[in-house]
DNA sequence: AGACATTTAAATGTCTGACAAATGAAAATT
DNA sequence: AATTTTCATTTGTCAGACATTTAAATGTCT
């Protein structure tokens, strides 16, 4: 575990990923102990905040994790599923937000993705996300809902679908596609009229869902990504136009 | 941007959750400039080096990147596709490795995820990502080939197939699946004979694609992860034998 | 006036040394 | 034996200093 003394990029970046190498090759395996910062600061030849630095970036991605006491110190970190989706959904959301990517684009990502879980989210949808679908339709039915509230519960709609699929990995895959949606999403206001067709074509997809048809939630899915596409592009139209 | 003094965890991840806020609130745009060090410093009420190590947790995760110099600083820095990628790559791969996730369950996810993609990409494949599969394949029937290198040209081969649906955002989502399932794969030994039956597969998607014949690289795509799941079963039954 | 060299202020990068706080083991005490 | 105390170890935080980099500002010469 070395770094380059040749290197001009900061010491603190080339100790961190020495150290990342280390646990993606699988030489430092999970709740094995790093050496204690005087250590390391001494193995490479550096001061104590330096390595600080380099471990607050591993603790940042989740890598490690660290203890205070006789016995504490720097561990590896077992990468959770609830940390893995958040570190997911901040860069997904960044890249959507930040690059200009337009609605379409993410549309068709996003619902190419949901596409793939649907026949496995057929044949294993479970009481548990049936009844989250089922509250969420509920949910978007009261009239005094926002248009942000409106979003959200229309996030946890498609990821209870996104998990019927019973894949935690795909899951996982996908959390990154729903969420970063969403800021996008926030901007298209929500008609009385709109809502309604949305929440019928929720309630096709629950109702396919429940009865394990694959091909009729395919067809409600397909159909709700072209409303919602035709919702977005009126929406970037409009905020296209000179004059708002 | 406040921090909570009555909050027990470090003050660096305090205020590195605080600037991340801002950010992707979007009250701090791409290539704003955050206060220095000292400044930072002081509207924390915490010394320099505890808000470099907030922002060392930042960089870590491509949010910021600094520059030395009068007029340096960190700047909100622009989420590019290689450093999402990147992101996504290392916290999947991750994921996988630390969490006994079974060679069905990732395999099952990556297919689903695949087959989102070939319609797309049957109709817009391009000469370009042809000549990159025809590349990988011509690669792959060279008898020398070690397993690592045989895999890693795998991943190109289907990278290559993702990045033909034309979708960035689909193609960074997808990223994670393909990288992350290598060092699953890596554990499979490539006989002569399994060699042959996957370049047969792979050279089946690629006629298909070139041909714009979605349902056909989607039968090719179904058998290869039959195949595959096939291969990925022997090795991990034999490997959970006792004896070995 | 314009081109080039020099200075300088501001910022990050790094180091040293120190103290505080937490933690579990070992020793001391009841 | 159970409980309390002590103690060494380690991370968390701070203060102050110096090195290095950078671009603007200044000075100098043609």
């Amino acid at each position: 575990m070395k770094i380059d003394p040749d290197d001009k990029t900061d010491l603190s970046a080339q100790i961190a990923g020495a150290i990342r190498e280390e646990i993606m090759a699988g030489r430092l395996i999970v709740d094995a102990r790093l050496p204690s910062e005087a250590e390391l600061a001494d193995h490479f030849a550096v001061s104590r905040p330096t390595v600080r630095e380099a471990l607050k970036r591993l603790a940042a991605q989740s890598l490690i994790r660290t203890a205070r006491g006789a016995f504490g110190g720097a561990f590896v970190n077992r990468l959770s599923y609830p940390e893995a989706y958040g570190q997911h959904i901040t860069t997904s959301t960044l890249l959507l937000s930040m690059n200009r990517v337009s609605f379409d684009v993410a549309c068709e990502a996003r619902y190419a993705l949901e596409r793939a879980c649907t026949p496995l989210a057929a044949e294993r949808r479970t009481p548990d996300t049936l009844a989250t679908m089922r509250a969420e339709i509920h949910r978007q039915a009261q009239p005094g809902l926002t248009d942000e509230a409106f979003c959200a519960s229309d996030v946890t709609f498609h990821r209870a679908l996104v998990d019927s699929a019973g894949n935690p990995v795909l899951s996982y895959q996908l959390a990154g596609a729903v969420e970063a949606m969403q800021p996008l999403m926030n901007m298209i206001t929500f008609t009385a009229r709109s809502r309604e067709a949305i929440l019928g074509l929720h309630t096709r997809i629950a109702d396919a869902l429940e009865r394990h048809e694959a091909e009729a939630t395919q067809a409600a899915l397909g159909e709700l990504e072209s409303y919602t596409l035709t919702l977005g592009r009126d929406v970037m139209a409009a905020r296209a136009r000179p004059k708002g």
